[in-house]
DNA sequence: ACCGCCGGGTGCC
DNA sequence: ACCGCCGGGTGCC
C-alpha cells in the first residue's frame, strides 16, 4: 500500500535480542538520545545548502524502524558504536532506528558533523527492492564560510555533493517573487480570522461568579472542545489502517498523540483569564466541572486534622446512579508506584453516604495512607467494581504577576466556594510535592519555576491536569533557563496565554509549540526543516503550513474583532495626540549648552570611531538632554562630570556609575540582543547594558572568550555588574520651598486644571520614564488641590494592589491622578477608571507606551481615551519619536531576520539623535 | 596453480 | 543480497 515501506517479520527477533544485548541501546535511550540531541538543535538561521548526496542505508534488518517514500529522517551520530566510532545512525521521525550510513560515506560524514562544519539531513525519495539497505538523499547545510571546507573534505573522500538542482528536501524550493512584503502579510495575518466560531458558545460551571460574555463563552466552548475532543494533530490523516503525516510523509499505526490545549491569543483586556478560570472550574474530568463544594465538605470529615498527606489525589466517580446502586468496588491505579490496589466499598443504607456525592475527591499519600482511607470508608468485602478514575493534581499556572492572578480568582470564582488556590512564591513558598498536590490550583512565577529547576523543583515532579503559561509569550528563547523550566513541566493539558503571541519572527513560535508538544515539531530538527527554514527562505508552502498549524491550535480575536457582524466587545474610542511644548527661554539656553557641550564629545567619538567605546558616557548625555526637556531639577543630583580619570580601571568604573546613573533615572533602555526594554539589566565591563538572561545567553554560546555584542570587548559573567531593577534614588522629598516649575509642567498643568473644569469626575494616568519627576509633578498637584496615587517599581506587591484598587474605587473623593512610572507593574495591570493618559517623555520603545495605554484602554474601560504625548519642540525628543517610527518601519520590513546589523543602526540612531 | 574461474557461504555499524 | 566480498575448491578443450 505504500511503496517502499518495510517492515521485518519476527523470525528475525532472536538477531535483534543477541544484537541488542551486545549494544545496549534499547527504545526507550535510543529516543532520549535523539530528543536529546534535537534539543540542542542550533538555530538554522542563515545556513545556506552546501549541496545534495545519494547514500546508502544499511542493515535496516536488524531495525524495526520503517520509512515511507518521501519521509524525512534524523541523522544522529554514534561515537560510541563499538564497530565504528564514525557511525551514523538512520532513525525515523518517532526516533526509531531504520539502520546505518554505510561505513565510508558515514567516515565522511562524521567528520564534517562532529565539528558542526555542516547539518546533514536525509530524506528517502526513492524506495528500494531488497530489505537491506535503501537510498537515502541527503543534504548539507552550514555557515557559507564552511562551505568550501565541507565540499573538499567530502570530494577528498570521494563523495561530490551536487550543487544542481535536486530536491533533497522534504517540501519543494518554491520560492517567492517578493519573499520579504508578502512574507510580512501572510505572518501578520498568520493569527488574524482565528475566531472558531462553529464551537458555539458553553457555559460556565456554577462556581465561577462573573458572568461570561458571549466571545468569553465561546472561547470556553472551544477550550473545552480543545481538551476533550480527539480531533487529529494538524497535517495527520487517516490512510486505511494508518495514521500519516503529510508533512514528515511519517506513518504510525497508533494514532498520533493529541495536543489538549493550545493558544488562547485574545487581545488583551478580552478576559483570558477569567475565561481560564472558566474552564478551570469548568472542565475537570470527562468534561464534568471541577467538584468544588461538596469536596470540600467530604474532605473536611475524613482529613479535618489534615493527617493525609498527599501525594496523589483522586477523583473516584461515585458510580452512575448514585445512592441506589449498593455494592461497588473500586481499583485505585496510583501513577506514582504503578502499585494497583484493589478495595471495595458498600453504600450506607439511609442517611448521607458517600453516594451522594456524584464525585469524591481521595488523596492518596502511600500505601499506608490508602489503608487508613480505607478504614474510614464504608467499605465491604464483597462487591462489583465500577468504574474509577484517576487523575492528577490540578492546574499549575505560570504568571508574571501572582499576585494579580490570584486577585482574579477571588474575583470570579464564587466566594461560598472554596477553592484551594496556592501562590508558590517568596523564600517561605511551602515546597512539599504533597501540599502542593493537594491544591486546586497552583499559581506560581516564572522566576521561581525557573530558580527550582533542576533544584529538586516539587514543581517539576507533579503530574499536572494542567499548566496554564500566562502571558506566554515571555517564554521564547529555548537558551534560557527559564524556558527549559516550562517544557519540563508535566500536564496533561497545556495552555498558553497571549496577547502577543509572535513578538519578533517565525523563531518565537517554536518555543510555543514545543510547550504544546505538537508532534513532530516539538523536536527543533522537524520544525527548523518543516517549517522555519521553509519560511524563512520565503517558501509558500511552508507558510501554508504553518498557517495551519497555528489555526489549529489557536484562538485570537481583537478588540475590533466581530462576531456574527456585531463587535465583540464595544471598545470606547482612543484618541492619541502629540502636545508641543516650547521651553522657556532660559530652559531652552540651558538645553542649547548641555546640547552643544553633548554634540561636541559625541561628535568627536563618532570622528574617532569610539561611540560604543563609550557608551555609557553617550547614554548620559542623552538621558541629560531629556531630563533637561522635562524639568531643570532632575539633573542635580547628578555628578557625572566627565573629569579627568586617572586609570583606564577608574574610567570604566565612572562610566558603569553612569550607567547605573541612566538606568536608576528610570529611563527605559534597549537591549540590543533582544531588542526590547531590558529586563533584569547588568552592566558589562565595558559599560554596556543587557538583560541578564541575554547576555548570559551570548556568553553560553561562545565557545571560548565572549565578546560584548556591541563593542567586541571580552566579557566574563563574574563581571557583570548587577542593577536591582527597581533601584530608586536616595531621597525623595526634594525642598518644596525650592520648588520650581518648567514648561512640561505647565503644559501638564494647564491640560489637568482644563479637564478638572470640564468633568471633575474624569481621572488621569500621568506617566514618566523618570520616577523623580513624578516626586516633582506631585508638588503642583498638591498645590492644585488634586487627589493623586503613585505608582512606581518600589511599590511592594502588597501596597501595588492597594494603590490600585484604591485608585480603581469609584468613590467621589477618591483619586483622580495616578502618577505612574513607564516601566512598573506587570502586563495585568487595570487602570480602566483612568481614561487620560499623559505621557511626560517620549520612551525609546513604541511598544512600552502602547502597553501603558493599554491599561486602561481595554475591557471595562466605559470613557473614550485620550492619550497625550508631551513633546519639547526642537529637542531630542522630537528624534525619539522619528526613530521610534523608523524602528517600527524597519521591524516590519525586517520580518524574520532578527538582529540584522545592531552596532551600525544603534550608531545611526545616536547620530541622528544629536543631528550629527 | 605464486594465477583465474566457479559456486557456496555470507551479509550494518 | 536477482548484489559484492571472501575464501576454498579446482584446473586443457
Amino acid at each position: 500500500m505504500f511503496p517502499g515501506r518495510w517492515r521485518f517479520g519476527s523470525d528475525r527477533h532472536g538477531e535483534v535480542d543477541l544484537f541488542t544485548d551486545r549494544y545496549d541501546l534499547s527504545a526507550e535511550t535510543l529516543s532520549q538520545a535523539i530528543r536529546a540531541a534535537a534539543s540542542e538543535e542550533p538555530d538554522a538561521d542563515g545556513s545556506v545548502l552546501f549541496g545534495h548526496l545519494q547514500g546508502t542505508v544499511v542493515g535496516l534488518r536488524y531495525y524495526s524502524g520503517v520509512v515511507n517514500q518521501g519521509e524525512m529522517v534524523g541523522l544522529v551520530r554514534q561515537p560510541q558504536n563499538q564497530y565504528d566510532r564514525n557511525a551514523v545512525m538512520v532513525a525515523n521521525i518517532y526516533g526509531n532506528q531504520v539502520g546505518h550510513i554505510k561505513r565510508e560515506l558515514a567516515a565522511a560524514m562524521a567528520h564534517v558533523m562532529d565539528n558542526n562544519l555542516a547539518k546533514v539531513e536525509g530524506v528517502v525519495h526513492s524506495g528500494t527492492k531488497n530489505s537491506f539497505t535503501m537510498p537515502l538523499m541527503l543534504s548539507f547545510w552550514g555557515k557559507e564560510e564552511n562551505q568550501n571546507t565541507v565540499k573538499e573534505n567530502m570530494a577528498r573522500r570521494g563523495f561530490k555533493l551536487n550543487t544542481g538542482g535536486g530536491k533533497a528536501t522534504g517540501t519543494k524550493p518554491n520560492a517567492l517573487q517578493h519573499p520579504g512584503s508578502l512574507l510580512k502579510n501572510a505572518f501578520d495575518n498568520l493569527f488574524d480570522g482565528l475566531m472558531e466560531s462553529e464551537d458555539g458558545e458553553k457555559q460556565a460551571a456554577e462556581a465561577v461568579g462573573t458572568p461570561l460574555l458571549p466571545h468569553q463563552k465561546q472561547a470556553l466552548s472551544w477550550m473545552c472542545a480543545r481538551e476533550n475532543k480527539s480531533a487529529l494533530p494538524p497535517f495527520w490523516e487517516r490512510r486505511g489502517e494508518l495514521y500519516y503525516n503529510r508533512l514528515t510523509c511519517f506513518s504510525a499505526k497508533e494514532i498520533p498523540e493529541r495536543v489538549r490545549g493550545g493558544i488562547l491569543a485574545d487581545d488583551m483586556g478580552l478576559g483570558k483569564t477569567l475565561t481560564t478560570i472558566a474552564l478551570i472550574l469548568t472542565n475537570f474530568h470527562k468534561g464534568k466541572p471541577l467538584p468544588v463544594e461538596k469536596c470540600v465538605r467530604v474532605a473536611n470529615e475524613f482529613f479535618s486534622d489534615r493527617r493525609a498527606v498527599c501525594l496523589a489525589s483522586a477523583i473516584i466517580k461515585c458510580g452512575g446512579g448514585g445512592v441506589g446502586q449498593s455494592d461497588k468496588s473500586l481499583v485505585l491505579n496510583s501513577s506514582n508506584d504503578k502499585e494497583i490496589i484493589a478495595f471495595h466499598i458498600d453504600s450506607e443504607e439511609g442517611g448521607e453516604s458517600l453516594y451522594d456525592f456524584k464525585y469524591l475527591r481521595i488523596f492518596i499519600t502511600s500505601s499506608q495512607c490508602l489503608h487508613l482511607l480505607c478504614s474510614m470508608l464504608p467499605f465491604h468485602p464483597q462487591s462489583q467494581p465500577c468504574h474509577v478514575v484517576f487523575l492528577c493534581p490540578y492546574v499549575c499556572v505560570c504568571v508574571c504577576v501572582c499576585v494579580c492572578v490570584q486577585d482574579q480568582f477571588e474575583q470570579h470564582v464564587r466566594a461560598n466556594v472554596k477553592l484551594n488556590v496556592y501562590l508558590y512564591y517568596g523564600a517561605e513558598r511551602n515546597r512539599s510535592k504533597a501540599f502542593l498536590s493537594s491544591q486546586d490550583v497552583v499559581i506560581t512565577t516564572y522566576n521561581v519555576l525557573s530558580a527550582d529547576f533542576g533544584n529538586k523543583s516539587p514543581l517539576h515532579g507533579i503530574n499536572w491536569l494542567r499548566v496554564v503559561l500566562d502571558e506566554g509569550h515571555v517564554v521564547r528563547n529555548p537558551q534560557a533557563q527559564m524556558s527549559k523550566a516550562v517544557l519540563d513541566l508535566k500536564g496533561q493539558r497545556r495552555w498558553i496565554l497571549s496577547g502577543t503571541p509572535i513578538q519578533n519572527s517565525v523563531k518565537d513560535l517554536w518555543m510555543l509549540l514545543a510547550f504544546l508538544r505538537l508532534k513532530p515539531f516539538d523536536a527543533r530538527e522537524w520544525w527548523n526543516r518543516v517549517i522555519q527554514r521553509p519560511v524563512t527562505q520565503g517558501d509558500r508552502a511552508g507558510l501554508q503550513n504553518l498557517q495551519t498549524l497555528v489555526k489549529c491550535i489557536t484562538l485570537r480575536r481583537t478588540k475590533g474583532s466581530e462576531v456574527n457582524g456585531r463587535p465583540l466587545v464595544a471598545m470606547p474610542e482612543k484618541t492619541v495626540c502629540v502636545e508641543q511644548v516650547e521651553l522657556s527661554q532660559s530652559e531652552r539656553e540651558e538645553y542649547e549648552l548641555a546640547r552643544n557641550e553633548g554634540r561636541n564629545t559625541i561628535g568627536r567619538y563618532v570622528t574617532e570611531g569610539t561611540v560604543l567605546r563609550n557608551y555609557a558616557d553617550v547614554l548620559a548625555i542623552l538621558i541629560r538632554l531629556r531630563q533637561h526637556c522635562c524639568h531643570p531639577d532632575l539633573l542635580s543630583k547628578t555628578s557625572l562630570d566627565l573629569g579627568a580619570a586617572a586609570t583606564p580601571a577608574e574610567m570604566r568604573e565612572r562610566l558603569i556609575e553612569k550607567l547605573r546613573f541612566v538606568l536608576a533615572s528610570g529611563s527605559d533602555e534597549e537591549c540590543s540582543v533582544c531588542l526590547d526594554s531590558v529586563r533584569l539589566p547588568v552592566i558589562t565591563h565595558c559599560a554596556h547594558v543587557y538583560c541578564r538572561p541575554c547576555i548570559a545567553q551570548v556568553i553560553g554560546t561562545e565557545q571560548e572568550t565572549a565578546r560584548c555584542p556591541l563593542c567586541r570587548s571580552e566579557i566574563k559573567t563574574n563581571e557583570l555588574v548587577e542593577f536591582p531593577q527597581e533601584e530608586m534614588e536616595e531621597e525623595k522629598n526634594t525642598n518644596p520651598d525650592k520648588w520650581r516649575t518648567s514648561s512640561k509642567v505647565q503644559a501638564l498643568m494647564g491640560n489637568l486644571l482644563r479637564l478638572r473644569c470640564e468633568d471633575s469626575s474624569i481621572k488621569c494616568l500621568v506617566v514618566s520614564q523618570f520616577t523623580r519627576f513624578l516626586t516633582i509633578l506631585e508638588t503642583p498637584l498638591r498645590e492644585h488641590g488634586f487627589s493623586f496615587v503613585r505608582f512606581d517599581g518600589t511599590l511592594s506587591q502588597k501596597k501595588r494592589t492597594q494603590v490600585i484598587q484604591e485608585f480603581q474605587s469609584p468613590a467621589a473623593d477618591g483619586p483622580v491622578i495616578m502618577l505612574l512610572s513607564l516601566k512598573a507593574g506587570g502586563v495585568g495591570l487595570n487602570l480602566t477608571a483612568a481614561s487620560h493618559v499623559y505621557f511626560m517623555d517620549p520612551a525609546w520603545n513604541p511598544a512600552t507606551e502602547e502597553q501603558c495605554i493599554d491599561r486602561c484602554h481595554r475591557l471595562g474601560q466605559t470613557r473614550n481615551v485620550f492619550v497625550t504625548k508631551f513633546i519639547v519642540k526642537g529637542s531630542v525628543e522630537e528624534n525619539m519619536v522619528k526613530i521610534q517610527k523608523q524602528k517600527q518601519d524597519l521591524v516590519e520590513k525586517a520580518f524574520g531576520c532578527r538582529n540584522p546589523d545592531r552596532k551600525t543602526s544603534r550608531m545611526d540612531e545616536i547620530k541622528a539623535l544629536m543631528e550629527l
